[in-house]
DNA sequence: CGTCACATTGATGCCTCTCAAAGCTTGTGG
DNA sequence: CCACAAGCTTTGAGAGGCATCAATGTGACG
């Protein structure tokens, strides 16, 4: 049910949340808790500027974690308020940081799962600068972005769909890529 | 010299090192040495696609890290070629392992520093998705990227430094941000 | 006082978003 | 087995906004 490294936790180190779309999870200000991992719906992590406007900061998805860095400051920095009901599993502070402590092998495997993701995240940062739309598409499928359908694809490199599948049949037609099958594509190799 | 949480580490643990413009740091495949840490200069991380194609994963500037998840892989995924002639630190894997086992605190400054850039880089990529250059200004001066100057600030957000300047001018015209000097901005306190 | 890099504003063109509509697939229920 | 619905795929037309090129202003520093 949780996925690696938070498997090893014994059982009183989580509890699993259902909750409602609006509901909040947690406030700017609270004394952190834990960290959260969403096995289903949706979590958005806002901010509030000093005009009153709402930043939002994340949204986080199905099967992802986040509010990591509460293991290692004291309070939450952001409010989080479910977008869509959720069935989420808390993480609780004291346990985890105590694994962290005792166990070198959960210590090593979470901070790889955050090296791992710090370098993800840098790669869409830079797929996100490369402005053509055809390029950016490229890339973006040359470095395995495509894994689900055409629409989420496009909405992760940032371009509308429309945008995405115009430039893949560009690409297609000029021999870049090639057509497998129904929105599946790969790179030609040459 | 080093950053936190570097600057634990014993001297035989790191070493200097002087490269030139378009000089090779390490290719991929290579077994990783460990982890570096930019000084001055500018390196590009590679990968180069079936097609032949370069893709840049991340550019990587002063007072950067990166190659991070190196410490725990056992090859590098990508070449780093010297974009501009830098000083760095070339941080040793087995050291850094060895500290990160004998030294808790080591261990949870390292880990935290990594979820602290996974929570920015997200906040990244949030501001990147918003479309519009006046709120995407707006939102990132709320959230404190403008550190330096407009034209740094500019290609982190992902927009032209004209088109900054000029939704940092409609900004103040509408009274959302204060102009407090050459460069220099606030957000508006309601 | 001259140079350099940043800051600022103007004009133009292109690219992508947006709205719209029509094929195509798949799945569901009668 | 067929009909229909729903959602993805694909193509079209139009408009707006940002990139780009260009030029000038301005502050810092030697």
């Amino acid at each position: 049910m949780l996925p690696a490294p938070f498997d090893v936790l014994p059982e009183t180190a989580y509890r699993v949340l259902n909750l409602d779309a609006g509901e909040t999870l947690f406030r700017q200000g609270d004394p952190s808790r834990g960290i959260f991992y969403l096995i289903t719906g949706s979590v958005r992590l806002l901010r509030f500027a000093r005009g009153g406007e709402t930043i939002v900061v994340h949204r986080a998805g199905p099967l992802e974690t986040f509010a990591e860095a509460s293991l290692f400051v004291d309070v939450y920095h952001c409010d989080a308020i479910l977008e869509q009901a959720a069935q989420l599993v808390e993480l609780r502070r004291d346990p985890v940081l105590r694994q962290f402590h005792s166990d070198p092998l959960f210590a090593m495997a979470l901070t790889s799962r955050f090296a791992t993701q710090v370098q993800t995240y840098r790669r869409r940062l830079e797929l996100l600068a490369v402005r053509s739309a055809q390029e950016r598409v490229f890339t973006a499928l040359a470095e395995g972005f495509l894994t689900g359908d055409i629409k989420t694809f496009a909405t992760e490199i940032g371009l509308s769909h429309e945008a995405t599948y115009r430039a893949l049949s560009h690409l297609v037609r000029r021999g870049h890529l090639i057509k497998t099958g129904r929105g599946k594509y790969c790179v030609k190799t040459t």
